[in-house]
DNA sequence: GTCTATATTTCGATAGAC
DNA sequence: GTCTATCGAAATATAGAC
């Protein structure tokens, strides 16, 4: 667990060499885009080597799969069963936000690869684990909760993608800061969180 | 021009009925998650009869990813060149509603096979024309409008994919007129457009 | 653990009859 | 316009030496 950060100074074994470049290029040119003998091509190995860290090219996409699944997990034990308040919802945004910047390339990769991840998601039975779309959706189908409140909860999540993935490079890299900022604000109004503080035009 | 409606009762040629299903097949399976076989025994057919209506594969794809640079069109050569304002924004915004939801699948596709499409546009020097996504990415960056503003701009369509597309089955599809309520609300919202009379509050 | 083959499969695409 | 038959390319995967 200590060495899947998103960009792995020295990656310690083979097999996470193997998955920082499958990553990159399955991000770059797409899952299905992506020939074994790129990845091991730019490893400077040959493509058999690559059969003696995984048993297969969908073992490589399941491992960077896997990644996905820590994410928020934390963030969304801590949520009790039952109805999710949007106050709840902004607090467990801002925790997964953190989450999903140290984790940008993973979520790159499923939001390039849709298609091929649901595919595997059908056919292989593994994959028990609900990732956190899924626990995200099963929240969002509540009826309990109001509608309006899950229509602002799924804008609110759009948003973030929007401003984070969609559209970032929109935004010069010096400003992440700001961006930052200025997209929580926004969060803040979607959920209707703004403290009546008069806005200034 | 008058049978790409999205769910064609009955289409009228054979080329038409090859691209329904190749939609609804690429939406499913992704675009090199299905094969030309499938597609001709979806429609009874062998897969050389295809090659008589499309000289590729990658023209199936073509015919499709076309239908996209038509949305937003009319809504976008509206806007004046130069600075654009959250106020035109919130407008653009609402002209391209319409067209996206009649035209769901084909953001459907090119949401879930974002990587083809990129590597198609990259490979292929066809396409000269910009779509909307294009568009959206081109106005978010310019320099001249407030980074707050083009922040929320982003979030502002993010929203949109967000209640329309990530999440729209967990609402029911009876309170459709409801979710789109809410979500206009919300968009002014983000973009600060609700007018709260200065006065009062 | 990595290599050099090579096997196997699948798919896109073409030729030519009807 | 659709068929049967087949080609050629590319990719995944395996066998076995080192």
């Amino acid at each position: 667990m200590t060495t899947d950060s998103q960009a792995d100074p020295e990656p310690t074994s083979m097999r996470e060499r193997i998955l920082d470049v499958a990553l990159d290029l399955f991000i770059a040119n797409g899952y299905d885009g992506t020939s074994l003998r790129e990845i091991a091509e730019k490893l400077g190995v040959t493509k058999a080597a690559l059969y003696y860290h995984f048993a297969s090219k969908e073992d490589i996409l399941m491992a960077l799969h896997m990644r996905l699944h820590a994410v928020g997990r934390s963030a969304l034990a801590q949520l009790a069963d039952g109805k999710v308040t949007v106050s709840q919802w902004r607090t467990l945004l801002d925790a997964v936000l953190e989450e999903m910047l140290s984790q940008r390339k993973i979520f790159l990769l499923h939001e390039r690869n849709q298609a091929v991840f649901e595919k595997l998601h059908r056919e292989d039975h593994v994959a028990e684990h609900e990732d956190i779309q899924d626990r995200f959706r099963k929240i969002l189908s509540d009826p309990a909760v109001p509608l309006r409140d899950r229509v602002r909860m799924a804008a609110s999540v759009g948003a973030v993608f929007g401003t984070l993935f969609m559209f970032r490079d929109a935004f010069g890299k010096e400003d992440d800061d700001r961006v930052g900022r200025f997209m929580r604000s926004s969060l803040d109004d979607i959920l209707g969180l703004r403290v009546a503080a008069p806005t200034k035009r």
